[in-house]
RNA sequence: GGCGGGUUAGCUCAGUUGGUUAGAGCGUCGGAAUCAUAAUCCGCAGGUCCACGGUUCAAGUCCGUGACCCGCCA
């Protein structure tokens, strides 16, 4: 391998699950990366894709009725859509079920089983057919399932293993000796410690009587390959080996292969003893960043508190959302996703610093200098100063990549923004404006409109699309802007004389009211526990959901408005005080729920057969309703 | 229970091999300015650097003990 040539991989994603932040966020890390080394100019290759076999997508498939092949196929579509919105540049994705992956696990598996690193063996365990799960005997509880807690079956199995236990010795020694293997070093150090116990042997098959959609055993029809041992292999099969193994000869041994620190056991030990048996070479660096975290809870589908990705894009943008979780996120540590932190930020670097500075820079320029970007005048120790600033970005941004400290680049950076509205505050051109001292004036509006055009380039690889526009707002075409790279700026800029275009705002500001109205403070009212009622008493009101159908306002009364509702068979006319907060239109097709033996009344004249539930607090009210689609008429309590 | 890491300004965190008044960003408050997305700039806020003990001329920075938190393993 050519030492600079820059080989990333992310792990492969099972094709099953739905795509959430912490698969984006190991993925954008890995696309920034590359995008980093391809503006350094060095030779990139960037690695991504699916792992589609193995229990869970079989079940799936059966429950569609569609064979595994076709579930994946639609499937793995949720994927590759993502990183499209997301600006992901990956050299290839890769599929499991590729038939070259295929082929290539095949013959690894041939290869090992010939030479004896695979042996067949028996053992015991415990099957829970609840689950339809294998456990061995350390697994169980009392006894039991660890997942449902119920009784298991002794069923004696055979399957076969690779001789991993052998190279435990020969793995500490490895892990000592190169301390670039495992970052963050923490991450080595566990992995020693799971070393310095006793390492067994890797069960890598599954008969096919439980498990049929894998990759089959060449030595034994009966079997398939188990998860690990088929996955790990996307990042070889997926440069050439065994293939074109120019291509492989080019990207291997990868640079990075960047994980999350729930499999860092597989990639710390399983693959590169699985390396060792073929005689590969051992990735350069495994690094195995933290959760994003809301409050402090993990980030899980089973806690339901997952902050589904495409949504965020929706409010603020690609380009925000990767920088947030780039700038936020030292990685290797966990870090937290909070949307008020997250307005924050992006309120502060990027509309305030970033986005505030190019607009009075375009805007004074246009007014000033004919909306041409002058030639500069003489430079003082002002201009120094700044300069200084934008250099130290370009140094801490260029050591930021190389020592995987991508925030503390984007810190640096954005630091030189800051010095920039401080150096406008300083030279302040609009006063050199109506001086007259157009000398001055050009230097300051010069310098700045080059610092941009810097700073630009720094974030390109956070923030493509954004720095495009920046790009254009100095009067650069975008492609040839797009092409420009960290290597270039030590270059003579050609920025003077270039036209800019006043883009009105390159990050407008996140206000924050519609936050705060969606998060009020709780009602100060205590709930009276003194008086209980009894639960029959309590069923005496009967709810139900209903259906509006029609939604009117009640003539000469500015907070009623006439419903006509559905409560399962038969229509019913309602009349409630909602009108200051729902508007006629906004009713027609809700659920909601009412007290359905409520002695009619009259209100304005109109009979009202029933009363809507709401919540009330101060001056804000919000309907009672339910969670999903149910039929109208439908009992709740 | 074993091993490892953490506890620094209201919040999020930096603090190299021990050495002058412990730093940044955000927030709060006061002021300036008006080119700009009510954005910007300046200033202030006095944090027993978890506690106790020790080493040292000198400790947030080393050692010991304890408390709390976290990670890996059992």
């Amino acid at each position: 391998m050519n030492e600079r040539n820059f080989y990333i991989t992310t792990p492969i994603y099972y094709v099953n699950d739905k795509p959430h932040i912490g698969h984006a966020y190991t993925t954008i890390l890995a696309d920034v990366l590359a995008r980093c080394h391809r503006s350094l100019g060095e030779p990139t290759f960037f690695l991504t894709g699916t792992d589609e076999h193995g229990q869970k997508v079989q079940k799936a498939a059966a429950a569609r009725n569609i064979t595994p092949e076709a579930h994946c196929d639609e499937t793995v579509i949720r994927f590759q859509e993502l990183w499209r919105e997301l600006g992901i540049t990956n050299d290839k994705f890769i599929r499991t079920t590729d038939p070259e992956h295929k082929r290539v696990v095949s013959e690894i598996l041939r290869e090992l089983y010939d030479r004896g690193e695979i042996y067949k063996a028996e053992y015991t365990g415990w099957y829970c057919v609840g689950d339809e799960r294998f456990f061995t005997e350390k697994d169980l509880k009392e006894g039991k399932c660890p997942e449902c807690g119920r009784d298991v079956s002794e069923i004696v199995e055979s399957n076969y293993f690779f001789k991993m236990g052998q190279y435990r010795e020969w793995l500490i020694d490895y892990i000592e000796t190169h301390p670039e293997f495992i970052q963050p070093s923490f991450r080595a150090n566990e992995t020693l410690g799971f070393l310095r116990k006793d390492l067994g042997d890797l069960c890598i098959s599954r008969p096919k009587t439980r498990l049929a959609w894998g990759i089959e055993l060449p030595f034994d029809r009966d079997y398939v390959c188990y998860v690990w041992f088929d996955a790990l292999i996307n990042y070889i099969s997926g440069v050439g080996y065994r293939s074109d193994e120019k291509l492989f000869e080019k990207w291997w041994p990868a640079s990075y292969h960047l994980i999350g620190k729930d499999i860092l056991t597989t990639h710390t030990v399983y693959w590169p003893t699985m390396l060792k048996a073929m005689g590969l070479p051992l990735p350069r660096t495994i690094f195995a960043h933290g959760w994003w975290l809301t409050g402090s809870t993990k980030m899980s589908k089973s806690l339901g508190n997952v902050i589904n990705p495409m949504a965020m894009i929706e409010r603020c943008g690609v380009d925000a959302f990767r920088y947030y979780l780039l700038a936020e996120m030292s990685p290797g540590q966990d870090a937290s996703f909070t949307e008020e932190n997250f307005v924050a930020r992006y309120n502060s670097d990027l509309a305030n610093d970033l986005g505030n500075l190019l607009n009075r820079v375009v805007n004074m320029t246009c007014r000033s200098a004919a909306g041409a970007i002058p030639a500069p005048g003489e430079s003082t120790g002002e201009e120094q100063e700044f300069n200084d600033a934008v250099s130290g970005a370009i140094e801490a941004m260029t050591s930021a990549i190389t020592g995987m400290k991508l925030d503390q680049g984007l810190a640096a950076v954005m630091n030189a923004v800051r010095a920039g509205n401080r150096y406008l505050e300083k030279t302040a051109p609009w006063a050199l404006a109506k001086k007259g001292e157009t000398a001055k004036l050009n230097t300051v509006l010069f310098t700045a409109a080059e610092a941009l055009r810097k700073v630009a380039v720094l974030l390109m690889p956070v923030m493509p699309s954004k720095m495009a526009e920046l790009g254009h707002a100095l009067g650069y075409e975008a492609e040839a802007f797009a092409a420009l790279k960290l290597s270039d700026l030590t270059r003579p800029t050609d920025i003077a004389g270039r036209k800019v275009n006043n883009l009105g705002g390159l990050f407008p500001r996140i206000e924050v009211e519609a936050a705060q109205a969606s998060a009020p403070k709780a009602a100060e009212e205590a709930v009276n526990v003194a008086d209980p009622v009894t639960i029959d008493e309590f069923f005496r009101t009967q709810l139900k959901t209903a259906k509006v159908l029609t939604a009117e306002r009640v003539q000469g009364a500015d907070k009623l408005l006439k419903l006509s509702i559905e409560v399962g068979a038969e229509t019913r006319q309602l009349v409630a005080g909602i009108a200051l907060y729902y508007t006629p239109e906004a009713m027609v097709g809700r659920t909601i729920v009412i007290v359905a033996n409520l002695k009619p009344a009259k209100i304005r004249g109109i009979e009202s057969q029933g009363m809507l539930l709401a919540a009330k607090v101060g001056d804000q009210l919000k309907l009672v309703t339910v969670d999903g689609e149910i039929a109208s008429g439908a009992s709740v309590g």
